[in-house]
DNA sequence: CTGTTAGCGCGTTCAG
DNA sequence: CTGAACGCGCTAACAG
């Protein structure tokens, strides 16, 4: 079926092993064979076979990638980064996904060692540390995007607090004081360490934390859509949202859009993580970038690193974090507190009905 | 590192084929060795080694999927199908992204044999037939979405011809007879029956075809773009917008916001393929369902079937169709073509923005 | 029904 | 510098 080393071999009259040693590259060839038997291996079309090459080694040119799902705009670019760069290297990428669930996430993880995976980055579920513990001593593991509170793994993260923080500046330096936050559940560290961002902000300029601003759901879009409402149907409610749950996202616009309330105009809307459609949809939304390539392009640089050094690796440091950016775009305008003082009530639908262009047609 | 079978034999005091075969559960063991032996396994936390078994048996378990992107919300859903159920059968997927690049798909099918895999689910870009072609000596394949016309694979395809039928029929019946297309370039399958659909729609209603109404493009927002403008810009605008070049949504959506064109007082707008935010949207968006998830489900059997037919499995059909549904929103609407005569200019800023609510708020 | 033997394709000793 | 021999873990012939 295809050629094997054992036909190189044989084309150029010498012994397996001379060239496995020639085309592998060990040096311990002349360089004449060498080049002898590079060339008439690429006449015959010789393709080393991973497989038995893998059952010698232990090594497999495989390296998974193991997220929560393919909806998350997030998730979408790391696994197209992370395929990039290991293709690029030589490796194939596993795609793994595993739904943010325990279990799924336990069972992939062991076909994966069995697989004999060279390397792997996961974002955890949290909840299987032990298992990702013992693994970890057979191959190279970096955490991506969460932390797995019960191990020590290398992990690449994005810098939330900073980037809660980046974001509910803004909007305190836009003249919001009243500024409602929808975040990740608190069992989640980025759910919690955006929270700790919009807090240190809010108390950086001296604005009490009103707990009836904030609220904290699962990764789904009715999430959205259920705090939303909530916030705009409070006697006094906020002037800006922070949308700091990415998956519910989709809720807030739904229900903004149902309630005929501009954007910015009667309201200003912060999200976080970017997707595509973003910067085309009108008007465009001004997110808080958690940075999502760079945190996928450092996963596999530390990644790589570790399958270097392979096993002598218990050294340096284990976390680290890719800053977030403010990437202002048409969602969130200053605020006149004095001007909005006249209408108490939510923002009307005639109110919003009026307001016509949310900024001149560039066309 | 890991229990192998050997370990499992000494255990059980066997030899290591006994050991296999009651593992494998060839039936070529006695009742009580294959129980002792499947205990003793599990005891022992035995788990086979694929690399070792693929260079005997010559398989991986491993199956690839080769799509162009994960931007496109059909291959996202696809991809996810396709892991979820190779999973559930004991196959691990290899995700592998070829950007519609020629070069990249070569590259990658030549590694993707190089690694054995069990199977190959593919989205050609129609230019490496020849490799395709040969490939499938070795490797069952089945090709997604697009076919390579010089191929003879078998092939699952999104029913585009119906589809773009059904969408057009769909604006046509609710009053409209200027319908602009954006679809997409020629030298793809979809784009070809797209355009076909829409014309057979047409014809049977005896409404002229107007080339200035129809765009195609690259799939990129841009198009979606440029093509809108121009769309919009003519003499005679088109009452209603059937954007069927998937990628080119963005862009369209954008125009029709700078503009402030209310949807669908204004202009009906359907699209083709879903994403999760269409619904969300609002006015959520028409669309036509290529059923991606149906589509990737279909592909999936396919395989298996070749893949348990190894070989001789030069029968049958070879060609599946996957039928396209029109899911109605709220982008689009009856068109009533002696009201809206008055305006003879494209829909202007002002008329634009005088139409508040696209639909009563729902909350 | 079971043990023995022989590779799958390759890397890696160990002698020349 | 090179060839011969061995084994990675497993399955599949062949005997018993």
């Amino acid at each position: 079926m295809s050629v094997t080393l054992k036909d190189v071999a044989q084309a150029a009259r010498v012994s397996v092993s001379t060239a496995s040693r020639a085309l592998t590259g060990t040096g311990l060839t002349s360089e004449r064979t060498q080049q002898r038997l590079t060339r008439i291996a690429r006449e015959l079309g010789y393709r080393p076979n991973p497989i038995a090459r893998g059952l010698k080694t232990g090594q497999s040119r495989l390296v998974a990638l193991l997220v929560h799902n393919l909806t998350n705009a997030s998730f979408q670019v790391m696994a197209e980064v992370v395929q990039a760069r290991l293709k690029a290297l030589g490796y194939q990428m596993l795609l793994c996904i595993g739904g943010d669930d325990a279990q799924q996430e336990s069972d992939t993880l062991t076909t994966l060692v069995d697989h004999r995976i060279d390397g792997l980055i996961v974002v955890p579920t949290g909840k299987n540390g032990a298992q990702l513990e013992t693994l970890a001593k057979d191959v190279p593991i970096v955490c991506l995007v969460r932390r797995d509170d019960a191990t020590d793994l290398e992990t690449v993260l994005a810098d939330d607090p900073q980037g809660a923080y980046l974001g509910t500046r803004h909007l305190i330096e836009l003249g919001h004081k009243r500024i409602g936050l929808i975040v990740g559940r608190r069992d989640t560290t980025s759910g919690r360490e955006r929270l700790s961002g919009y807090i240190r902000a809010l108390r950086e300029s001296d604005i009490p934390v009103d707990d009836t601003l904030i609220h904290a759901g699962h990764f789904v879009p009715e999430t959205g859509a259920t705090c939303c409402r909530a916030l705009l149907d409070l006697p006094r409610p906020p002037s800006a949202i922070f949308v700091a749950n990415h998956e519910a996202t989709l809720g807030v616009l739904r229900v903004t859009a149902e309630r005929n309330i501009a954007i910015p105009n009667d309201l200003s809307l912060l999200c976080y993580e970017d997707m595509p459609w973003f910067e085309w949809h009108r008007p465009a939304i001004s997110i808080v970038d958690n940075g999502a390539r760079d945190l996928a392009n450092l996963a596999v640089d530390r990644l790589l690193h570790r399958m270097d050094a392979k096993g002598n690796g218990n050294d340096g440091v284990r976390e680290y974090r890719v800053g977030a950016r403010l990437v202002q775009r048409d969602s969130c305008r200053r605020f006149d507190a004095a001007k909005s003082a006249k209408s108490k009530s939510p923002p009307s639908k005639s109110s919003a009905a009026k307001s016509p262009a949310t900024k001149p047609a560039k066309v």
